[in-house]
DNA sequence: CGGCGGCTTGAAGGACGTCAAGATTAGTGG
DNA sequence: CCACTAATCTTGACGTCCTTCAAGCCGCCG
């Protein structure tokens, strides 16, 4: 097996890839720019608007809460989390952006980012002008429906959090979905490495870090994965789904490619 | 104090409002039919895509999950609960729909519904072909603009559970939600009816019915609401928002109308 | 080497869930 | 109008899962 499951990323952003037409096969609007119809001319135009950001180090913000809403950022490398700081001071993390998704989504309303973005290690990011990104909406469908389907798919990730009431659910579920979302990417389901440290998680998920040491180790004596310092392989994934009742939407158990 | 706080809606869902220009003036696209500088054959384009449904009585689908995705509706009247069933044929309340709000817009993306919506008493929607209402958008940027904007304010509402740890936090926070909501849709910010039972707001708050009940008591030996039967009021708004810690998008404990 | 942050492991306490019974209300039909 | 049933809500006692507190381990870097 190579061993390309444990690289944040396979693309290399380096300098070429400014001006390379092909540098969003894995960003999330590969599907506007890639088999879409549309001619040169229209990709140059949204090319345009593109605006290649980094290298960001860890713990380096890509936004700040009430920073006015600008732009969303698609993840070429690296993890992002997103987090909120509340009235007493407690953080709340609020989620993990794997390269290809995108972040900022949740700010055009209020047009105020509601939270921090925050580089989890070493983070490349497509920007894009979300005003010149709705104006060129309104002359091309696909980029409009394109819009609307990655805003409707952030709302269903939000949702999901809600269910899942055991410590065992919850962990269980978030690696799937983590599986499910590297498996979507181009990487592999099956063995990954975690990009945030267990306090992250353990806050992400409403656990104390404790248990998510627990629950995991837990997980290892039963044979459902292995894990080692951040790397993680999931030995039994269909018994994890089963664990992680609440999936409904993600994809089934089996049929699933092992890279 | 007037006694309209009791009612569910101010609106009268009667016969005359099909062709009235102002039905909307508590519906979320208010916004662009309203004050918008849109010519009347705009508007008319609009009202025409508009069909008007009803009334359900409690217990009724709007829409059950992986029905096919055409349209979202906004509630006119009454309340609506959305709620998947997971794997094990346990229900998850995701949320609950006040008049003025809109559902369905999570189901964009993957063109199914991905839970069931139900009427919880008698209930009036508005109903609008998504299709078309995209079709639209690219002619109408306010259009489009305000679609985004639904669908992102979505996104929001959909995080804002994940916060709130323990039982009074939740609550609270789910009391003074209700009570915003309430507010900038006309209604009383301090009295209102729950218009669900409790065993729902316990499932959406993942708490067991009874600890929602103690919780309430609770609050109310402590002076922070009175509560009798489902009509609520609230007499110290800005405890409970203080309670429910993790509230940074919302209004500030000050300055709010009370009816 | 020594400090430091992240992770693990153990023991004790608390918050919430579960189980069970009773209270209040609404709905229904006699 | 009243009795009966069912649903919702409340209240109490008990058990359990998770948190909290505390200590120890390991890899990293100065």
């Amino acid at each position: 097996m190579p061993n390309t499951a444990f690289q944040p990323a396979p693309i290399d952003p380096g300098p070429g890839d400014g001006s390379d037409i092909h540098f969003c096969s894995t960003c999330a609007f590969g599907a506007v720019c890639l088999p879409g119809g549309y001619t040169k001319s229209a990709l140059a135009e949204l090319h345009c608007l593109v605006e290649h950001t980094g290298p960001l180090r860890a713990g380096a913000h890509v936004f700040r809460t009430n920073d006015r809403f600008e732009s969303i950022y698609a993840v070429r490398a690296g993890i992002v989390k997103t987090r909120t700081i509340d009235a007493l001071g407690r953080e709340q993390v609020l989620g993990f952006h794997l390269p290809g998704e995108f972040i900022g989504l949740s700010a055009i309303h209020p047009s105020r980012y509601p939270c921090d973005a925050i580089a989890l290690d070493t983070v490349y990011l497509c920007r894009f002008s979300f005003p010149a990104l709705a104006v060129l909406a309104t002359r091309m469908p696909l980029v409009q429906q394109e819009l609307f389907r990655l805003i409707s798919e952030d709302i269903g990730k939000a949702t999901q959090l809600s269910g899942d009431l055991s410590a065992h659910e919850r962990l269980a579920a978030f690696l799937v979905r983590l599986s499910e979302r590297f498996a979507a990417r181009g990487f592999s389901a099956t063995r990954f490495r975690l990009g945030m440290p267990r306090s992250d998680i353990a806050n992400h998920l409403r656990l104390a870090p404790e248990t998510v040491s627990r629950v995991l180790r837990r997980f290892q004596d039963d044979g459902l994965l292995r894990i080692d310092e951040r790397e993680v392989e999931l030995l039994q994934r269909e018994r994890l789904h089963a664990l992680a009742a609440t999936l409904s939407p993600g994809a089934p158990a089996t049929g699933f490619h092992s890279a």
